[in-house]
DNA sequence: TAGACTGTTCAATCAATAGCGAACAGCCAG
DNA sequence: CTGGCTGTTCGCTATTGATTGAACAGTCTA
């Protein structure tokens, strides 16, 4: 029998059984992309879900948690009263590859601060 | 001297000034994946706005096009009473590489499965 | 066992957005 | 000039989703 806890596991979808359109809107979020951010900076299973610094509440949260679940995008295992997180790099990067890096990339920035190697496209309509 | 129209030009935004989030929110909706997929098929300003196939009329229509164009995915132009669209493949796949490239070619399933109800694809980690 | 701590669920609210119908504005053909 | 066509804007409704506070459930420590 499983000792390791009598609490309901967390539903998990893995990438493969995501839609595109759920892993765009999973991401399309502020909250949610903070989250992931921070959870590419950490290592697997070290981040617990109350030490991420999102302004909104613990309910506001569990729900973002559910949403990231539901995208694929994290994995969710119970430590002691405690619940630990791990982004799903490899899974999902090869499921969907380049997003994370966007997503992780692109830190806050509308891309104004990039290097001057501009390729030049400037055409504008109704010249 | 320029008969173009002396119509308003639409509004457009550049790729390079277009946050991720907004990226991801304007092709996290399945109207605007379709657009977005119908002209990707179609040669540039060759496709007017009325003969995209999607289920909205055309208010909605007129909407999710401004939606496109301030998520730097779509460039438009007038030409006489109808207005032709671009996809703007190059610029955006500079700012945003790969995401076009996902959108397109996840042609709406979600991989292998898709179903209508609740996945019981529960699995743990196990180890 | 009691208590503190962590995270989930519930009910309700609020904001954002998609949608439609109708009215409006520019463009071309008659 | 008039009418038909194309697309935008406006007013409105419905739906979705984010957020909160309170209550609940499970886990660890004292």
């Amino acid at each position: 029998m499983s000792q390791r806890s009598h609490r309901a596991a967390p539903e998990h979808t893995h990438p493969d059984d995501v839609p595109v359109q759920t892993a765009l809107a999973a991401l399309a979020d502020p909250v949610r992309i903070q989250l992931v951010r921070e959870l590419a900076g950490a290592a697997d299973w070290e981040r617990t879900c109350g030490t991420f610094d999102v302004p909104v509440g613990k309910a506001a949260l569990s729900h973002h948690f559910s949403v990231l679940r539901a995208a694929g995008l994290i994995e969710q295992r119970d430590a002691g009263p405690k619940r630990v997180n791990r982004l799903r790099r490899p899974e999902f990067d090869e499921r969907f590859p380049g997003l994370l890096d966007l997503v992780l990339r692109d830190a806050g920035d509308a891309g104004d601060a990039e290097d001057a190697g501009d390729s030049g496209d400037d055409r504008r309509p109704g010249a």
